[in-house]
DNA sequence: ATTAATGTTGCACTCAGTGCAATAATAATT
DNA sequence: AATTATTATTGCACTGAGTGCAACATTAAT
């Protein structure tokens, strides 16, 4: 899986500098304060150079999410047999979820929102974990006469994984996350 | 309802005129290739002038659509006596849409997916539709047992209203929206 | 007519993001 | 091992969005 080649581990490594020179300065000067200048500097790069690994400053709070519509999607594709939609992504979003530190996943939140531009481009990534489930789905309950309430499924679901670490975070993770999951998907569950 | 004095007058009419002068220009040029020098210019006014009215480029397009979560709200909060939340929301929804005119939307919704920041904000301007409506459904329908519910059915309802739409101008308007809103509304209501 | 409030503008500035061309580092080839 | 081809890094110069400030103009209030 982990590629040998010197380039790749180089790249690999800058990338991760990069992160973490910017959330620890956002964390420290808040996010919109912190200039690229300042985060390429602490990651011993050059401005230049920054922009071939993100497309740009918001993409590294994004990409620390990005993973997780795969991850799902994937799940759902692989979920046993005689499960309702429903509960197959349920299973699959606990257990996607479960993989990301709670502390770390608040701080992240906590910088999200100080930005517009970061929060309105975490709605759009949000649409993108639909599509990705909604194309899962597709292939594992094959149905056209189906399509829409599967799209609306996979919108109500990823709606509800909004909402819960929406709360999950803004709370600061009084309630388990696992918790809120379910509790959402319950009311999914008994309908509107 | 319409103010008399001289500045509100002038203030709408310079608003209207910004409005126009963007969207021609994005139509004719494209929305990236559309400078704030360009469009300040075409209406009337100073590069500066044009922050006072707007607070960003986006804006121009985003207000295009910010007076409906508004209308849908206050339509919830007027609702008959008698109906389920999501019965009271699809009337509510089908009004509003009803309101504005086809072609103009599908050429509003071209714009805004040409540009992916507008695109993002667009999707957040949609969180804010589910909040107002939240709102509104607590006020009509208040049962603090039911509240995750209720969030969830907003969540649902502006959903479905973001596919419909979606749809409608992504095929050019082929299908009628009240169409595709009803579709959407009739697998919500047959659950998940 | 005078004063107070609000709107408009220009200027100078910061910062994000891009294209380009030069240079450096790694990989592939013989 | 030396050479050649790929790919990464960097600096430079540029565009364009957005902001603070202070001067000036317009509308409203007295």
């Amino acid at each position: 899986m982990t590629e040998g080649g010197l380039r790749a581990r180089k790249r690999q490594d800058t990338m991760q500098r990069i992160t973490q020179a910017g959330l620890r300065l956002f964390i420290d000067q808040g996010y919109e304060a912190t200039t690229l200048d300042a985060i390429a500097a602490a990651a011993g790069i050059s401005r230049r150079t920054f922009f071939h690994y993100f497309k740009s400053k918001d993409d590294i709070l994004l990409s620390l999410q990005s993973g997780m519509g795969q991850g799902i999607a994937a799940a759902v594709r692989n979920a046993p047999p005689g499960l309702r939609p429903l509960e197959a992504i349920r299973r699959a979003i606990i257990d996607a979820v479960a993989e990301f530190p709670s502390d770390e996943m608040i701080r992240i939140d906590r910088l999200m929102r100080s930005s517009p531009s970061v929060q309105a481009r975490k709605q759009a990534s949000y649409v993108e974990h639909e599509l990705a489930l909604f194309a899962a789905l597709r292939e594992r309950w094959p149905d056209p006469e189906q399509e829409l309430s599967l799209r609306l499924t996979a919108l109500a679901a990823i709606g509800a994984l909004r909402l819960s670490t929406e709360r999950f975070s803004r709370e600061g993770g009084a309630t388990d996350l696992t918790t809120l999951l379910d509790a959402a998907f319950d009311a999914l569950d008994s309908g509107f």
